[in-house]
DNA sequence: GCTTGACTTAGAGTTAACTTTAAGGAATAT
DNA sequence: ATATTCCTTAAAGTTAACTCTAAGTCAAGC
């Protein structure tokens, strides 16, 4: 199976070393396992909890409850529903925060054609003088 | 012509009084005026520059950069081009923004059809014994 | 007259998610 | 042999946008 060491998993998310050695010292990676010399081995599993680690980010969700996460998923099927739950939540948050950027959006756009009419208006002014 | 006083600004954008004042010093509302005792009196042009000013936080503006934009609408229509590409370089953000929310939804839809699964599944299991 | 809301300065505190620094030691690649 | 990459602890620094505290003054409405 293939494997990864630090950085080139560090690569592979666009984050430093230390980024994923912060993530390990805040128990989002209880699962990973090193070298007999100490170092991380990032497994195809890991890499798989990097990518949800970096969705749950992206959705706004704080790093001391994605640990939450993390735990669940150490837990086993007991915790099932309880991420099916989050899973949930999170989309909701989503579409809340794509309904904002919507509103937002539309009042960029109005603003753009108000600038754009203002513009060629000023630039009319100059043709004609 | 209808004024709010500055914690009928707050309520009406869902802040308080004390982020106003925050704003004010920061020079988000150079063009406020005050009554003979040293009130804030909020005129429509200065509610209508805080949602301005919201719509600009909404997509990811730090409060610095307002600020720029502040001040080039107090120095007139010599600034009108480089507003207008303000809001074009904002408009583009935010479709970025929707760019990334929409390929979160979609791992996160995925997820939500994993468990929704897992858990039927399980159920399947309570009800064969 | 009293309560409520507004004002001031000036600086400290908060939170999140890193990021950096220091100061080494060990192992792997060429 | 040397350069690179990895490891460690432990703590301090960074940034943004507030948020709060102190400590007091001032004014408007009932």
């Amino acid at each position: 199976m293939k494997t990864y060491s630090i950085s080139e998993a560090a690569a592979h998310f666009n984050m430093t070393p230390h980024t994923l050695r912060y993530y390990d010292k805040e128990g989002l990676l209880p699962s990973i396992e090193r070298t007999p010399s100490g170092k991380r081995v990032f497994k195809t599993s890991d890499m798989e909890a990097l990518r949800i680690i970096e969705c749950l980010k992206a959705s706004g969700m704080p790093i001391k409850e994605i640990k939450h996460f993390i735990e669940w998923c150490s837990e086993g099927d007991s915790t099932l529903q309880r991420r099916y739950d989050m899973f949930l939540e999170r989309k909701a948050s989503v579409e809340a925060q794509m309904e904002e950027l919507r509103k937002t959006m539309e009042v960029i756009d109005h603003k753009c054609h108000y600038y754009k009419t203002a513009l060629e208006k000023s630039m009319e002014v100059v043709h004609q003088s």
